[in-house]
DNA sequence: AAATAAAATTAGTCTTGACTAATTATATTT
DNA sequence: AAATATAATTAGTCAAGACTAATTTTATTT
């Protein structure tokens, strides 16, 4: 249907739509690693394609379909992720790169059949929504341990950034999904967060840390 | 490490060196659906890299290391067909060509994983033995059912066509791997074989039927 | 052995999707 | 507003891997 390419092209765009503001080729480039003038040529062909509409002011846009086809290509990733980790006994910061792989392919009944096997899991192995098949999906988390009150308790809902740096970081303080998390104190100087895990010895963590924690 | 191209000639290499006689570009070109001029481009290439070695005298051959490459994409593909048999309940003419795609990822520690998880399986669900990890597999089947003797009674072991086409007929007939089958008379005309399976009533098939039908 | 057929190879082209370098637009400073 | 910085775009190049058409080699007939 579509080449590897377009796919990781449709894929980016939609995960910069998630975030706010417009998306611009530069924007594009940088989160696949590419060259902006490479971008330029690619928003033609998608553009043509009908999948992406691009303005100037409005920046780069996904059409009905284009938003469609992207999802899923998100549900296949998130599928293989779990089965990564469920079935194959994978830990949580090897199995993006193989999903990565994985998410292209796109044989009709597949992403479904796998859905059933896996038991039509709402969220992947770092918290992110699985989109069904038509598309819908739970609400991703959104709300960051960084922008918690002081004081508050919280539970980790799902991981923002999926490198494997951050989750063996992750796997070392012994967090991972459904962790309890106490925001003990926040250092005016640098916004360092000190925190409590699962009612453990308090640790201090960065703000970019903060950041890349969702909670609820 | 390799690019799909290259598995693709290696494996279809590999699969021309099972049977007896030499590989020459155009055959490989056949089994690709290639053009031959294209075949002799990738010779290059694939000699460059010491996968093969090509001498007009002895066609074309794996080495060591080619041979060890190919084997374990077979490997790869051979696993992905039981799992898309048995896990997501494909049936058995559906899954050739998902797992045609499934076999070119290769991260490490994947096929072993997925090896584990179906309870390391000897055979594929069209009979062909399975790669071990060290490259090793069973001897596959090679008698056909055509080779058998007149009144014989046999079960089927393999089954050489993977096309859907070919496996669909199967299904119609009622034909699978362990279905027994006895040949009743051998038409001298054009060799056709007259069968009865499972014990039930006659039917007839052709001598290509019966040259992919292995049995044991 | 000569003629013919088939196979292999070379040369040149095309498409995809990347790149660099140069240029033009748009924002941001001063 | 002019100067400067940043972003976007164009033009041209490159590699992979396919193709066609033309040529050379090798096999097969007669």
């Amino acid at each position: 249907m579509y080449t590897l390419s377009e796919e990781n092209y449709l894929k980016a765009i939609y995960r910069l739509s998630q975030d706010e503001g417009k998306i611009t080729p530069t924007a594009i480039a940088e989160s696949l690693g590419n060259n902006p003038a490479s971008v330029v040529d690619m928003i033609r062909k998608l553009s043509e394609k009908q999948l992406i509409e691009y303005d100037k002011k409005k920046g780069v846009e996904l059409t009905q379909q284009g938003q469609k086809d992207a999802v899923l290509i998100v549900r296949r990733h998130r599928l293989w992720e779990v089965f990564l980790l469920e079935k194959l006994g994978y830990h949580w910061d090897e199995i993006h790169d193989i999903a990565e792989e994985l998410e292209h392919i796109n044989n009709d009944t597949l992403a479904d059949r796998l859905d059933k096997f896996l038991g039509f899991p709402e969220y992947d192995p770092h918290g992110d929504p699985i989109p069904k098949a038509n598309g819908k999906m739970a609400k991703p988390y959104s709300v960051t341990l960084a922008a918690m009150k002081t004081g508050s308790t919280c539970r980790v809902a799902a991981v923002r950034d999926t490198s494997s740096a951050f989750l063996q970081y992750l796997l070392k303080l012994n967090i991972g999904i459904g962790t309890q998390i106490q925001l003990v104190e926040k250092i005016t100087f640098d916004n360092s967060l000190v925190i409590s895990i699962n009612g453990k010895d308090h640790t201090t963590v960065s703000q970019k840390f903060g950041e890349n924690i969702l909670v609820e």
